[in-house]
DNA sequence: CGTGTTTGACCGGCGC
DNA sequence: GCGCCGGTCAAACACG
C-alpha cells in the first residue's frame, strides 16, 4: 500500500475538513460546495473513480479536471481504498511546476519528516527558484503580447482609413457611370469646397450605389470607427423618418418596426428627396419629417414597450447622444469642417449671452449629424463647435478628418457602456475627467450629454513640446482662456486616430488594472467611470499620443485657416446676439 | 425661383 | 402639476 501517498495526501485533505467524507467523490459535491478550492491539478495517478471512463492504466486518461474532482477527498478516498496504487502521487500546478512531491513508492520521506526534511527544503527552494524565472520569462513574453496587440491595433486602425478612402473612391467611380453629369463635382466634393444645392443629386446618385451594391459595402463602422454592433444607429433614422411620413401624415412619433423591405422601398433617392422636399412644404406637425432627435424619443417609448431589446436600444440611444464638443478660436461663425451644413435653429442658451446655433448635415439626405456652434461666453474668440451623431455617408477628405476625431473621441467617451452591466449610462456618475494633455480634450458628465471636450485654443507651439501637466482644465463658458490667437480650423485625423487606438486598446487594458488596483466606491455604477479613467490614463502613459498629438498640432499650423483671413472683419459682433454671418 | 436663414412656436425632459 | 430649458420645426423672409 502507498502509505506515503496516503498520508500525504490525508495530511492535505486535513486541511479541509469540510472535505474528509470518504464515501463522496464525486463533481456534484464540487458543485454543492461552493467554497471548495479550484485547484487547476491533475493527478497522474491510476486510479479507481466511478466517473472515470477511461482504463485506469494511462496517466493522461487519468488526468482529471478539476471541475470532476473533489481533489482531496477523492483521493483520500482511492488512498484508502485499495485499488490505489500509484508509484508517485504529484500535483501538477497549471504553470508545470511541482510544488508538491510525494514519491510515495520509493521512499517514506513524507512520514519520516526527521531526514529528509533538509532535502525537502533544498527542492522547494530550487522550485521556488524556478518559478521565479518561469514568472519574469511569462511577463516578459507578456510584454512581448502587449506590443504585439497594440501594432495590430495600429495597423487595423491603418487598414480602416484606407478602406474609407478606397470605398469613397469606388463610389464615386460608380457615381460617374451611373451619372456623368456628377463626375466634376467629385473635385469638389474632394476639394472640401462649398457644394452648391444641386449636390443633392450625388449624393442621392450614391446612395443608389450603395444600395446596388449592398453585399459590397462593408460596414459603416469602418467608416464611423464605431464598435460593431451599434453601427447602425445612423442608417436609421432616414429609415424610419421616410417610413414615417406616410401620406396620411400619421403622428410623429409613432414608431413602428421597419422591415427590410420597407427600407429599401423608402430609400429610393427620388422619392426621398420628395418626402425632404415636402417636409419643407406642408408645414404642419403631422406631416413633418421625422428628426432623429423625436426618433429617439419614440425609440425610448418603444423601448419602454418592448423590454425585449433594450440593450441594444439604450446603446444606440447613448450612441447617438454621445457629443464632441471643439473649442477653436476662430473669429469665422463657423469652423471649416469640410461638412455641408443647414442652420435650422438658433437659440438663448441660459448663461451665455451668445445665441447657440443648430445645424444639421446636409451632404446626404438623412444624415443625422447635428452639430451646435456657440460662443464662449467669457472669450468670445472661442468657437464652441459640438458634434453630434456620425455621418451615414462618404465624406469628403477634408471632412474625414473632422468626422474621425469627433467619432472617434465618441468612441472613446462611450468604450466603457457598452459594457456596462445594465447597457445603461448614467452621466452623471460620469466624473470629470481632464485628459493629461490637459488644454487638449476633457470628459464631461456635467453637460447633459456625455462630452468630449477637444481644447484647442491653446497655442499649438506650446503643446507640441509642453509636457502635459495635471491641472485640471475646465474648458467649458465660463473658464476664460489663455492662448495666441489660433484659429484652428482643420482637424488633422491622426489625433482622432490617436483617440480612438487609446480608448480601444490601451484604454481597456488599463481599465482591468486600474479597477483591479483602485476599487471605486461605486463599483457596480462606476464601469463607464472606469474606461474613462483608464482611457485618460491611457493617453497619459502613452507617449505615442504625445507623438500623434504634436504631428497633429503641427499639421494645424501648417494648414491652412480659411476663416481666420476671410473672416476678419466679421468679428467680435458688438451686442453678442448672433453668431451667424448673415445677422 | 431656388435655397438658405430667421424666429416664434411647439414639444419633451427634467427638476421642484 | 407646473415651469424652465434645450432642441426642433416650419412659415416667413432674404438673397442671388
Amino acid at each position: 500500500m502507498d502509505k506515503g501517498c496516503g498520508l500525504a495526501l490525508h495530511s492535505l485533505s486535513n486541511l479541509f475538513p469540510d472535505n474528509t467524507s470518504s464515501s463522496s467523490c464525486s463533481s456534484t459535491r464540487l458543485n454543492q460546495n461552493p467554497n471548495m478550492f479550484h485547484f487547476p491539478v491533475s493527478l497522474p495517478c491510476s486510479r479507481d473513480d466511478p466517473h472515470d471512463t477511461g482504463t485506469g492504466t494511462s496517466s493522461d486518461e487519468n488526468r482529471l479536471p478539476v471541475d470532476e474532482l473533489d481533489f482531496f477527498s477523492a483521493a483520500t478516498v482511492n488512498v484508502k481504498k485499495e485499488s490505489f496504487h500509484a508509484d508517485c502521487a504529484r500535483l501538477d500546478v497549471n504553470t508545470g511546476l511541482n510544488l508538491l512531491t510525494a514519491n510515495a513508492g520509493s521512499d517514506q520521506s513524507t512520514v519520516d519528516d526527521g531526514v529528509s526534511s533538509d532535502v525537502d527544503d533544498k527542492r522547494v527552494k530550487n522550485e521556488v527558484a524556478q518559478l521565479q524565472v518561469e514568472l519574469k520569462r511569462m511577463n516578459a513574453e507578456n510584454q512581448k503580447l502587449k506590443d504585439m496587440v497594440n501594432d495590430v491595433s495600429n495597423n487595423y486602425s491603418a487598414l480602416q482609413m484606407h478602406l474609407v478612402t478606397l470605398m469613397q473612391q469606388h463610389q464615386r467611380h460608380e457615381v460617374n457611370n451611373l451619372n456623368t453629369s456628377v463626375s466634376s463635382r467629385s473635385d469638389d466634393v474632394s476639394k472640401g469646397s462649398v457644394l452648391s444645392s444641386k449636390s443633392f443629386d450625388m449624393d442621392i446618385q450614391i446612395n443608389e450605389v450603395k444600395e446596388q451594391e449592398a453585399s459590397l459595402i462593408v460596414p459603416r463602422q469602418f467608416m464611423d470607427l464605431r464598435p460593431s454592433g451599434i453601427a447602425e444607429t445612423d442608417h436609421e433614422p432616414s429609415h424610419s423618418s421616410s417610413e414615417e411620413r406616410t401620406p396620411s401624415g400619421s403622428p410623429p412619433n409613432n414608431v413602428q418596426v421597419t422591415s427590410p423591405k420597407d427600407c429599401l422601398k423608402t430609400k429610393n433617392p427620388v422619392s426621398q428627396l420628395d418626402q425632404e422636399s415636402s417636409s419643407f412644404r406642408d408645414g404642419k406637425r403631422t406631416g413633418r419629417e421625422e428628426s432623429p432627435e423625436s426618433e429617439n424619443l419614440g425609440r425610448n417609448k418603444l423601448q419602454k414597450m418592448n423590454p425585449s431589446k433594450p440593450i441594444d436600444q439604450a446603446t444606440e440611444a447613448t450612441m447617438r447622444k454621445a457629443r464632441v464638443s471643439v473649442r477653436a478660436r476662430s473669429e469665422a461663425p463657423m469652423i471649416s469642417d469640410g461638412c455641408q451644413w443647414r442652420k435650422y435653429g438658433q437659440k438663448m442658451a441660459k448663461g451665455n449671452p451668445c445665441p447657440r446655433a443648430y445645424y444639421r448635415c446636409t451632404m446626404a439626405v438623412g444624415c443625422p449629424v447635428r452639430k451646435q456652434v456657440q460662443r464662449c461666453a467669457e472669450d468670445r474668440t472661442i468657437l464652441i463647435t459640438t458634434y453630434e451623431g456620425n455621418h451615414n455617408h462618404p465624406l469628403p477628405p477634408a471632412a474625414m478628418a473632422m468626422a474621425s476625431t469627433t467619432a472617434s473621441a465618441a468612441t472613446m467617451l462611450l468604450s466603457g457602456s457598452m459594457h456596462s452591466g445594465d447597457g445603461m449610462m448614467n452621466p452623471n456618475l460620469f466624473p470629470r475627467a481632464t485628459l493629461p494633455c490637459s488644454s487638449m480634450a476633457t470628459i464631461s458628465a456635467s453637460a447633459p450629454f456625455p462630452t468630449v471636450t477637444l481644447d484647442l485654443t491653446h497655442s499649438p507651439n506650446a503643446l507640441q513640446f509642453q509636457r502635459p501637466n495635471t491641472q485640471f482644465h475646465v474648458p467649458f463658458p465660463g473658464q476664460p482662456q489663455n492662448s495666441t490667437s489660433t484659429s484652428a480650423t482643420q482637424f488633422p485625423q491622426v489625433f482622432g486616430q490617436a483617440l480612438y487606438n487609446q480608448s480601444k486598446f490601451s484604454g481597456l487594458q488599463l481599465s482591468q488594472d486600474i479597477v483591479s488596483s483602485s476599487q471605486l466606491q461605486q463599483p457596480q455604477q462606476s464601469t463607464l467611470a472606469d474606461t474613462v479613467s483608464a482611457a485618460t490614463a491611457a493617453i497619459a502613459n502613452d507617449p505615442s499620443f504625445t507623438a500623434a498629438l504634436a504631428a497633429a498640432i503641427t499639421s494645424i499650423i501648417g494648414g491652412a485657416h480659411p476663416n481666420s483671413s476671410s473672416n476678419t472683419s466679421n468679428n467680435k459682433n458688438s451686442n453678442g446676439n448672433t453668431a451667424n454671418s448673415r445677422q
